[in-house]
DNA sequence: TTTCTTATGTAGAGGTTAGTACAGAAGTGG
DNA sequence: CCACTTCTGTACTAACCTCTACATAAGAAA
């Protein structure tokens, strides 16, 4: 059923991916509704008539961009035919989604919210709980896996998913912090180096 | 020679040292200098007087961290035997650091500016040398050993530094978000499995 | 004591913040 | 045509931000 009254001037989806681009590159505390209702090319009552307000948008913005930036990279690693190849595939997807051209480099989710203080608590928080779900996919990536036997049945797979959810999160920073792409590749080979040694405590080597 | 005038009410170093902590907790742009006077125990004018401003009492409050924090992972480092254990003891140095009771979790030169805007550029390139040195100092270790022998001289340092950098940036956010102290000794572990292969390409074990 | 210097507390200037009141515009339904 | 609903731009509020003017307090130097 068509809705009454005057209709929206503005498209909405288009406006909710302006923003998720200006809280991914500036952060959550950072950007004042100002500059989101510029860089959206619409007024202070139009945005808060669309997206009730700032924390409400920002909410948006992360889930617009789980389902699309996030999002890909999940599939590129259920789509690998191995576990090892699975994780692979997520952190040189995540390579390229950190340094693409015209884009906020690294991942919004751990950029937009590291530092929120106590007042912006529920924010905070939120972007914790998405966090989160990066280690939790990957280690269902592993389980499938070890279930379909292309891993050890006894693999800690929360081991080895914590560990590549915390390299995962050094490469935002890189990326953010100006990183050539081809050098994050490398990176990335350089860590599936780990998988290697999956199992127990690793023995030094020269200790 | 003593100075003349009204001697100053306050310590200078605890208040610096308070001024730290609350940056390390709190980050630079959602600190303010309300926040910051009320912390240190002062007014605002004694805080213009004694720091200059904001900026200027971020940068002091980066050089203490740095001159105590950061030192002891430096030194840490230093005073390994090999280059292997040196940058395991860097690792396990700042896990411990990342996770000490009633101090912020994280490296704050990390953690402080992650998401400064264009307004802060001052202070965000700041930062963004401060965090560049890591590498420099971990690269300059991988050097020294490559010099005594203690290392191939052909050994690609300058890679292997950016990994570990990378992999000490993602534990500094895995501490932030609550990770477990044993648990991030674990992923250092882990980590330190890559030392395996440092050089030139991996071969992909599976491909 | 007087003078000079520097620190202090109060109180506020000037700007920015998140969010909104309101009048009018632009549609739909009758 | 008229009512009704919803969006729009202008203009604003109250609270916050960084930083400071100013009168006074507290020491050293003379």
């Amino acid at each position: 059923m068509a809705r009454t009254g005057r209709p929206r001037a503005f498209d909405r989806d288009a406006a909710l991916h302006t923003a998720m681009l200006v809280f991914w590159e500036r952060g959550y505390a950072t950007t004042s509704t100002t500059d989101l209702s510029a860089a959206m090319g619409i007024n202070p009552p139009s945005l808060y008539a669309a997206f009730k307000n700032k924390e409400h948008l920002f909410r948006e913005a992360v889930g617009l961009y789980e389902r699309t930036e996030a999002d890909a990279s999940r599939r590129a690693m259920d789509e690998a035919p191995t576990a090892r190849k699975a994780v692979a595939a997520l952190l040189h997807e995540s390579v390229d989604r950190f340094t693409t051209e015209g884009k906020p480099r690294g991942c919004m989710i751990v950029l937009a919210a590291t530092n929120c203080t106590e007042d912006h608590a529920s924010v905070r928080d939120f972007a914790l709980r998405c966090r989160a779900r990066t280690k939790t996919t990957i280690k269902a990536r592993l389980d499938a896996a070890a279930d379909a036997g292309d891993l050890d049945a006894d693999t800690d797979t929360d081991r080895i998913a914590a560990f590549y959810t915390t390299f995962l999160n050094g490469l935002s920073l890189q990326a953010r912090d100006g990183a050539d792409r081809t050098q994050l590749h490398d990176l990335v080979d350089m860590a599936m180096f780990v998988w290697n040694a999956p199992n127990g405590p690793l023995v030094d080597s020269e200790a």
